[in-house]
RNA sequence: GGUCCUUUGGCCGAGUGGCUAGGCAAAGCUCUGCAAAAGCUUCUACAGCGGUUCGAAUCCGCUAGGGACCUCCA
């Protein structure tokens, strides 16, 4: 079975192979840092860094780039060309800088809660004016681009003459070529269709570069093109990012890298689908954003609690990628539980011992979950499934549960299957979806004081000095700690 | 208006032409000092109407609803 991934240009499944042998390079479009993610940026990057994770575990080297959008996108094409940055930090009167920055790295600090591998470069747009310019002057030298008032577009139309020009995103450039928007600047162009490589900045516009054509900023797509080609090559494996860039973000930075590099940018094109809300796409326009900082604090008129990130990462893979997810607060609470009746097997079967050269006792038993923990990476390889290998976990979990309680006995399976299984549950649970236990756990002290309270509850509970058992347990449940009473007497405790 | 996607049981959500996805919720039972957890059992759905087929939730058509993109957008 070959490992396939769903091409938004040939919108297909395609077996995956890589330009270089045990290489991969991978290209995501980064957040644009105007302003605080929110619950539907967490989807594209969580997505891609479980890409980047499987690619990783199929033995690939994997260059991952994902860029900083610093430098300001057009609020509006042709229209004052106002910079969204430079206009919000007017309104905060911070620094464009200084803006870009917070929201940086509170980007970085939500990421990191979600467990998220950092990327191997994450360049800014600000930091690769040269390489954007560079690449517009190589456009308009090959006569497809063309100067106006000091702005630079693309020739859309010449471009389509020999190109397929809208295949990305299923557009007719017939269509886009006859599209009538009430624009202001719009006569700058010579077609509607056309996009800008750079524009002049006005004179109150604050984010400012000098050009060839003067003082000004680079346009919508450059950036992608420019950086991905530097760090990338003419041709790199995979881009992704959310399917709202298709177009024109994607179509155009197609565009622009096929005229300069003299031939497609990228193999595989991959787009996760939108998280929405009340079926419509959580977005700024509208008003419907849940921040991250809000889900995380539980701080949100549609949030009934605070919910943790890996809840958020759980959820997110219970869905394809290339499906919409509803998101509420009901499917979240959904999701918290059955992460931590997952997860719980998980660590329960880690601690199952092991007698290697035991035969299994129930064959049937032992046949069906070395079927379950073999479809685990078919799954996977069939455009990531992510929600199909969770499937197959969650049926061993009872499994795990009753060996452990003594329901199913302990040499029902075999030796070498519960090894596989250990094995198979940590490589798909933390290596590949990066999921990691919520509770304070990993805490030394906090595992030292626990283990005393339960040895006292446990002699009290022999003594049946159950004033004093019932007292450390409801007063800890009060901390939000929850202590569980096991039925060989022993006792697990966790954080709720 | 154009292009495209979608409609699955109380909720979320996979899915393939024929075989119970899974999760959450709910109900009953078992275990248990009490609780919690866990286990077992129950709940069999694919918008509507036609068509293709031995057989369709799965393919085709029509109707209705929802959505995305066409403007910054993950």
């Amino acid at each position: 079975m070959p490992f396939k991934i769903y091409n938004s240009y040939s919108r297909q499944k395609e077996a995956f192979t890589s330009i270089t042998p045990g290489h991969v390079g991978m290209y995501v479009c980064g957040p644009t840092v105007s302003g605080e993610s929110h619950l539907g940026h967490a989807r594209p990057y969580i997505f891609f860094d479980i890409v980047l994770r499987y690619l990783t575990y199929k033995g690939y080297k994997v260059r991952y780039v994902r860029n900083i959008t610093d430098a300001g996108h057009f609020e509006e094409e042709g229209r004052e060309a106002e910079d969204k940055i430079s206009k919000k930090a007017l309104l905060e009167k911070l620094e464009p800088m200084e803006l870009v920055q917070k929201y940086t790295n509170l980007f970085h600090w939500a990421f990191k809660k979600f467990n998220c591998i950092e990327p191997s470069i994450e360049p800014t747009a600000t930091g690769h004016i040269v390489e954007q310019i560079n690449m517009i002057e190589k456009i308009i030298a090959e006569g497809y681009a063309y100067t106006s008032n000091g702005s630079v577009y693309f020739d859309v139309k010449k471009y389509a003459a020999s190109y397929d020009y809208g295949k990305l995103s299923g557009r007719v450039i017939d269509d886009l070529l006859e599209t009538t928007r009430e624009l202001d600047g719009q006569d700058e162009k010579r077609d509607l269709a056309d996009f800008a490589l750079w524009k002049s900045a006005a004179p109150e516009h604050i984010m400012r570069w000098k050009s060839p054509w003067g003082e000004g900023f680079p346009g919508w797509h450059i950036e992608c093109s420019a950086m991905a080609t530097k760090y990338l090559g003419a041709e790199f494996d995979i881009h992704g990012g959310g399917m709202d860039l298709q177009f024109p973000h994607h179509e155009s930075e197609i565009a622009q890298s096929t005229i300069c590099n003299h031939q497609a940018p990228v193999r595989y094109w991959m787009h996760n689908n939108m998280i929405t809300i009340n079926g419509r796409k959580m977005g700024k326009s509208y008003n419907n954003v849940i921040k991250l900082t809000e889900l995380f604090s539980g701080d949100h008129p549609l949030l009934t609690q605070a919910f943790n990130p890996m809840t958020v990462r759980f959820f997110i893979l219970q869905g394809h990628y290339r499906s919409p997810l509803d998101f509420s607060s009901e499917a979240l609470v959904a999701s918290e539980k059955a992460f931590k009746r997952l997860w719980e097997a998980h660590e329960l079967l880690q601690k199952l011992p092991v007698r290697e050269t035991t035969a299994a006792a129930d064959k049937e038993l032992d046949d069906k979950i070395t079927l379950w923990l073999s479809e685990l990476e078919i799954f996977m390889d069939d455009d990531f499934g992510t929600p199909k290998v969770l499937a197959n976990l969650f049926e061993m979990a009872p499994i795990i549960n009753s060996i452990k309680d003594g329901l199913i006995a302990a040499d029902a399976i075999s030796g070498e299957t519960l090894l596989l299984m250990k094995k198979k549950f940590r490589l798909f649970l933390e290596d590949i979806f990066g999921l990691q236990s919520v509770d304070g756990k990993n805490n030394e002290t906090l595992n030292a004081v626990m283990q005393l309270l339960i040895d006292i509850r446990k002699n009290a509970k022999i003594q049946k000095d159950y004033a004093t058992s019932d007292k450390i347990r409801i007063q800890l449940s009060e901390l939000g700690i929850l202590l569980k009473d096991e039925k060989d007497g022993g006792m697990s405790w966790g954080v709720e």
